[in-house]
DNA sequence: CGCCGAATTGTTAGTGGCTAACATTAGGGG
DNA sequence: CCCCTAATGTTAGCCACTAACAATTCGGCG
């Protein structure tokens, strides 16, 4: 049930978190301060977000990218496979790119602790690969170090993009960390 | 200065903490368990280990490793100079491994706030490798694209190795690790 | 062997993230 | 426009972690 009132609440403290986390720094910044700044109370700021950095911190792509892996031919050495159907994902997932997000991102590649939140994130991700990779066969170490270094890669140019040049794309960045783990250098 | 007195009281709140982590998992202990059954104050916990998961999370090797990488020949790519430098550096570590390791890596991979910690850890290693590769002139991005890449292969597989079998070397982990991201699959 | 002083530990009080249980309010569908 | 339910508030509390100051212990020195 998706009340109005609730999205209007849910609104009210993102706006207030970001504008905080901009002036004040994220760990500068406390629930508390962010739930006043939102007009209310501390309780109500957990019911809306599990946690304070979940108002920076979201990947709802990890169905999407396992899919797109797995898409791949299953011939492929699995880090080929994974490093392919990233590349593949990536053209559905930055259409939906929102305006917010390079602020989160920018936000997010200031504190140490919200790199530790993301990192947590994108573990579901890699899970969601290795299992799709070890549906088929794939040896689940084999999976689990193709999907880790891909979606390294990928975290790399993510935070880097967070602080590029405004006419740089996220695709492009990732597309140019993802060509570094191509076989033999390949420009493919 | 190393006074004998710090030395036992440290061993002696590692040794509770190991036990009741193993007992009953890392997030269902308290530091305040954890000071009581190392008969100690809470507070000198955190005198001997500035936070709960030091405990289990240590890498004092940033230094040695992006020396090893920036020893490898200049003219490869900047992913094959980490790759290299990795499994140079693997030959000086593996040695020091200390009995309680293994112990340690395997209590690592059962809590999420502790891979957290973890990855925080890596992101040190991670920046010294960029510092010593960009020293070269390689591009900040690109460096730390492929120390990112690198150092997620050999996370994966010390995390594996936390619950192998007890013939399985870390090193051997860490080899195969490796080889996934070498150009052409080559074997070496 | 005992004493002195520095290093280690304890005490107290507090902050910030987060949760549980229960009471209260408010908004929108009928 | 009223009522019912979803949303919010209240209170109390746990846990990781920190600061400032007081109390100890212990080891090297005479």
């Amino acid at each position: 049930m998706v009340t109005p009132r609730t999205l209007r609440t849910r609104a009210r403290i993102l706006d207030a978190a970001l504008d905080l986390f901009e002036n004040q720094g994220y760990d500068g910044t406390t629930v508390n301060q962010i739930a006043e700044a939102a007009g209310v109370t501390p309780m109500t700021f957990f019911r809306h977000f599990p946690t304070k950095d979940a108002v920076l911190v979201t990947d709802p792509y990890d169905p999407l990218i396992a899919e797109a892996v797995g898409a791949q031919p299953v011939g492929l050495p699995p880090l080929e496979r994974t490093r392919l159907g990233l590349l593949a994902a990536l053209g559905e997932i930055t259409p939906t790119e929102d305006s917010t997000a390079r602020r989160r991102v920018a936000l997010v590649a200031t504190s140490p602790s919200l790199r530790a939140a993301m990192s947590a994130g994108t573990e579901a991700t890699r899970d969601a690969i290795v299992e799709r990779l070890t549906a088929d066969g794939v040896d689940r170490l084999d999976a689990a170090i193709s999907a880790s270094a891909c979606l390294a890669a990928t975290t790399a140019a993510l935070l880097a993009w967070g602080s590029a040049p405004s006419d740089v794309t996220l695709a492009d960045l990732v597309r140019r960390a993802l060509a570094q783990l191509a076989p033999a250098g390949a420009t493919a």
